[in-house]
DNA sequence: CCAAAAGTGTTGGCTGTACACCCATGT
DNA sequence: ACATGGGTGTACAGCCAACACTTTTGG
């Protein structure tokens, strides 16, 4: 979404107008196994040299927000066409007054080729799990974590965390990692069933499984609100 | 809420970081009678010069994003403790790459004193009777709206556009005004009144009214989440 | 006395939640 | 044979929507 500002209002008598920084940040979330996890890097510049900190970067030459943390995202998991939305944007924390505008991603860990450079390479934490963080990227993370909640609820967003074809026991775990409580299976089939925002293969899954399992796809890979 | 940011990356060979400019917008709304109006200001510079526009402004030196927005709303309105909240952020459509962080504002309009300038007074304008805007400023507006109306659903921010004391009846004209069509009187009833976010006050309005109705107040003048 | 707004309950449908057992496969 | 996960239905409760009349006051 590249839409207007507006309006160049000149800087008042008495006041200076600020040419400020912008940064983006992505919070790139993805759910392996029971835990939601984080992306993140170490900063290789001043301040907070050398501690972990979301992936981002400052607005290039003629590229617009959503382009930006589209860049970065595929600089980190060489993933593009996944769910990527702004979240919140925050100002004056790196103490020289810069603006940064936070985005969020979700991805398939399974389809995420995190980028492998020679030092410093980016890593995956639980979200329960942090290291010390640079700046108050732990707000941007719990920031990303109540929305990704919020929007399990009312949207198809998990359809970015799972691979094309899956099982609904697989859905279900996503949810469960998400929500960080169990589900009812019944319950859970009829609800998402009942929404129709997926739909079966026709396919079973069988690899290592004891018993095969339906597969479905979510008949949007776009975001849907129900 | 002004937490901070991220990385300062630095800007990689061959791509030349920007530095924007920064703009803070408010899409400053009430609710006059039947009709939800919002508050625009002529622009008094080019581009667009003397259309209509949201009131806006560079961010100032030392400002964070909220201080700027804040500072903004009470210039035009002269108003201060009212909900006001961060929006979206837009880049790249006034040609030259600026970044603008929109806010909303929900103000009673009996309480607004708008800033009586020479020439090019605020003025408010009912949303369905919006004048030509400079950039695009109806896609902020709407922004605004959908979200006013998601808000209104699970949050008492209607606190923000009435008197500290009210009737339900005129609580009832704000809702329907915002999600533009009728409600049923008992049930609105039944439902505020069980969700508790307003008490009575023990007075009665009396003024040029036919029956005396009971007064409410907010029991918290916050946002609060249901 | 008439007009205008305040105030007040009940019913039916729908939705969400709680809950337990059998089956197919791999080992 | 057993362990593992897949798959299925019902009953109750709470919530929301529909719906009409009486009362009080001002003009």
């Amino acid at each position: 979404m590249t839409t207007s500002p507006s309006p160049a209002a000149r800087p008042r008598a008495g006041s200076l107008a600020r040419r400020p920084d912008v940064a983006v940040l992505v919070v790139i979330l993805t759910v392996d196994g029971a835990r939601v996890k984080v992306l993140l890097v170490r900063r290789s510049a001043e301040p907070f040299k050398d501690s972990w900190s979301l992936p981002g970067g400052l607005l290039m030459d003629s590229e617009s927000l959503d382009e930006a943390a589209a860049r970065k995202l595929d600089d980190e998991t060489g993933v593009t066409d996944v769910f990527l939305e702004q979240l919140y944007t925050f100002s004056d924390l790196d103490g020289r007054g810069s603006v940064a505008v936070a985005y969020f991603a979700l991805v398939d860990s399974q389809q995420a080729h995190l980028a492998r450079r020679r030092e410093w390479p980016p890593a995956w934490f639980g979200v329960d799990e942090l290291p010390p963080l640079a700046f108050a990227n732990e707000t941007v993370i719990d920031y990303a974590l109540r929305r990704l909640r919020a929007k399990l609820d009312y949207s198809n967003v998990a359809y970015s965390l799972l691979p094309p074809d899956f099982t609904l026991s697989q859905l279900q775990h996503v949810y469960e990692a998400i929500l960080g409580r169990p589900l009812d299976k019944r319950n859970f089939r009829k609800r998402i069933l009942s929404l129709a925002i997926i739909e079966p293969t026709g396919g079973l899954a069988s690899e290592g499984r004891h018993r095969p399992a339906r597969l479905y796809r979510f008949r949007e890979r776009r975001p849907v609100v129900f």
